[in-house]
DNA sequence: TAACGTTTGAAACACTTGTTTAAATTGCTT
DNA sequence: AAGCAATTTAAACAAGTGTTTCAAACGTTA
């Protein structure tokens, strides 16, 4: 017998929610669409949240604070843990592990969170001061403090560019991936694309393992290369 | 006294629409606003082009043809030009300059086509038969050809890899230009941005500048640090 | 100038949007 | 079981959407 605990309608809504907007994109879905996934009523949105705006700003605080804990426990755990001086590669491993995991994968439904992408991307972002100041800004502390551990050779300066590209790299691979499985199976489109990106063909587990290991070498060579340690 | 040459409906409304789609997003914009912005009837988008959406793809279109003629003549020229041997760093540099100058910059409007990287991240990409063919095939491609030129050690899913590396980066650093541009003066977000993001304070041509010269770097470093050549 | 096809214009169309209303139902507490 | 607040419901609302219509204006050729 499936187990049914009841699930408020608050959070059918926002379940459904977050699955629809990560895929349709927010201007996408209609309320009555978002009722009908969440087999509530249109009324519904407007009772528990206050418009449709609110409902989604609440998605993705919903999902920030819990990626964002994740990660700050994650790096604090690699740092503490290695003496005091991991590895780059390790620290990057870590903040692209959890950041590719909690984003794309391994969830009990299809309903990952690329509305992180979508909102850095995307046109609708509002909450934006909160997005910033809650998520942006602590795990770019916490990330910062973790590289010069491991390589104390880098200035604040430095960390901005650097951090950039990785994120940068993160959330392309996210998109990529997201991509690949929006189109139809043997489109034109798909097959030119596995063309171009091979990895594409794996299964979300493999990848985010392939993705994490290869942005985590690239990058740490990188800053090895182009800051060297002092050799003394 | 001003030139004014004539510019047909059709003309303005694509100018009209480059813009507000790159600005707003696509379905931010409604038909009446564009037809506002041109100064042109409502029903000239259907009569000329047949529909929104037909819009869009005539612009996308547009700009991607510029956009990619520009990127395969730069790319093309630093390899014949270097006898055959050009450096990473040099083919890197030429796409990189190439895709931000054609995407951030230096148009007489603010009119950037940001919409590349919409399209690869937005919800509203239906050309993408037509824009993963003519588009992301051949520019890869080229710069495949490019890469193996400086540096003929890549292997062929070497270059995958090394190249959504490069892309993501150049993506991220113009989401994040666009994303800074379109916060309000002193606002919270943007202080805390600038925090984050320090480049944000440069002009268009000094951040396209730094940012090649970056993402150059970096790559290249990380390339010949993790695909070193033949020492023989 | 007359007649032509092309382009523009204001208005209307059919439909969807987010939101509100007010009555019906539910779940608790007394 | 009665009373009461919280919740759910179907219906209506006002505003906005993309698109179509068809008459007026235009520009070119005869």
């Amino acid at each position: 017998m499936t187990e049914t605990p009841p699930i408020s309608t608050q959070d059918r809504l926002l379940d459904a929610a977050e699955e629809l907007f990560a895929t349709k994109g927010f201007s996408e879905v209609s309320i009555r669409e978002l009722a009908a996934a969440a087999d509530v009523n249109v009324a519904a949105v407007n009772y528990h949240f206050q418009g449709k705006d609110n409902l989604l700003q609440e998605v993705i605080l919903r999902r920030f604070v819990q990626q964002r804990e994740a990660t700050l426990n994650a790096l604090e755990k690699v740092v503490t843990e290695a003496g005091d001086r991991p590895s780059l590669e390790q620290v990057i491993d870590t903040l692209v592990r959890t950041y590719l995991t909690g984003t794309l994968g391994t969830r009990k439904k299809v309903t990952f969170l690329s509305m992180i992408a979508e909102e850095m991307t995307g046109h609708h972002a509002q909450a934006h001061d909160v997005f910033f100041k809650e998520m942006i800004a602590p795990v770019f502390a916490a990330f910062s403090r973790a590289l010069t551990a491991a390589h104390p050779r880098l200035t604040a300066e430095d960390l901005t560019w650097v951090i950039a590209s990785i994120v940068g790299q993160i959330h392309h691979f996210i998109v990529r991936w997201k991509k690949a499985r929006s189109f139809e199976e043997d489109s034109e489109a798909l097959r030119t694309m596995l063309r171009v990106f091979p990895p594409v063909g794996l299964t979300v587990e493999q990848y985010i393992e392939a993705a994490t290991d290869h942005i985590s070498r690239f990058s740490s060579a990188a800053i090895l290369a182009l800051y060297p340690e002092d050799q003394q």
